[in-house]
DNA sequence: TAGATTGTTAATCGATTAACAATC
DNA sequence: TAGATTGTTAATCGATTAACAATC
């Protein structure tokens, strides 16, 4: 029995025809068929269907898939059915945002505690503990960390994620706008909002320009 | 003169170089190689040539491009150099921490108020104004806003989505971790977190049954 | 000149889409 | 049975990478 390997897009797009699956309005259907999907999201059919077949063992024509066995296998594929403890580096305002968001615990996600080189609170408003980056090696080590989020600023970042690879942590999800040098084998997924800004930025610039032609 | 269409993940890496051209540390060197900064970044040589030629006049053999007017070059691509004027709906936690990051000023993005159904706050910790939904109407047309960033949940993002069209927005940077369904013309940029969370999950799932099995 | 580096043209790779057969 | 829908195989498309010529 072989893992196949299964690309970064299709990844993506699992957890968004997920949450569509779970927030159905109205009479929930028992079955929903790829062509729905398809139109409710935008995206093309073919592409719902193949990315469904990766996780789910097929549907009936005419009728489509069970929603519920989708759900349960989507999650399950993404591995939200068993919770990851996390750690936090960087307890400023986007940490504490992210430490207060409670939406996580449906992801399996699971921040146990932030830290920070000079904590300015104790306890974040939700009751999770701040710590100063002092305590990270014990506390890591203790509750086998296996995922580190870095919400320093940039010039800190490379040293966080050292001190985290360092830990045992696999995982890197990165808030900093820079490049991380990481060994292979550790994922780091880089959420730099300075590339969404270029799009919509670039996309902005085209209309402007647009308008003043006329 | 024809525009070209420069690809979404080619607008995705110039702000990596940008941001890597203008912290570049110690000696700041006055020119730099494409070689180099690939390497820095992780990425292809020929790749970062082939994104720089779109915003560049070029770079010469044997020295490289000059970092100043390289800077230069890709603000004024991303229309960095002009400022955007921006509303936010949904003044709640991931709102204020973005109402409070200042680095987007560096993007030529200008956060310019907050609006929430039910605000909870006058102004934000910054000074910036926190209105109630009802005044979206004017202030947009008075100050013709172009872009809106919607950090509201998710079942309210639609209408969200439908009230800052309706007054002229055309690029929505949205935080809501659902689909929003909107005319041509109206780019929608999505920084759904749950996408991010499923590759670092799946990664994770990977890397724990490998250990299991030794 | 020699060599590093640029820029371009061609080849590869992967992902999306289209076409079609299978099935309830 | 007929038709909607699934699932798969082939074709297309686009982006990345490799090869090479141009240049300072």
């Amino acid at each position: 029995m072989e893992e196949k390997k299964v690309s970064k897009s299709v990844l993506k797009r699992l957890p968004v025809y997920l949450s569509y699956l779970k927030s159905i309005p109205d009479p929930v259907p028992e079955n929903i068929s790829a062509t729905t999907l398809a139109s409710a999201l935008g995206m093309g059919e073919v592409q719902v269907r193949k990315d469904l077949a990766i996780v789910s063992n097929g549907g009936r024509p005419k009728i489509g898939y069970c929603r519920e066995s989708l759900i349960d296998d989507i999650e399950q594929f993404l591995g939200y059915d068993n919770t990851t403890g996390a750690v936090l580096i960087g307890a400023g305002k986007l940490g504490q945002a992210l430490m207060g968001y409670s939406g996580f615990e449906e992801y399996g996600l699971d921040i146990m505690a932030a830290f920070d080189l000079r904590p300015s609170i104790e306890r974040t408003e939700e009751g999770k503990p701040v710590y100063p980056m002092t305590e990270l090696d014990w506390f890591c080590r203790l509750h086998k960390v296996l995922m580190g989020i870095i919400t320093v600023p940039a010039k800190g970042a490379q040293e966080a994620a050292d001190r985290l690879i360092a830990v045992g942590v696999k995982a890197i999800w990165n808030f900093a706008p820079v490049h991380l040098d990481v060994p292979e084998g550790i994922l780091v997924q880089n959420e730099n909002m300075a590339t969404s800004l270029a799009v919509l930025s670039v996309h902005l610039q085209a209309q402007i320009k647009e308008k003043n032609k006329e």
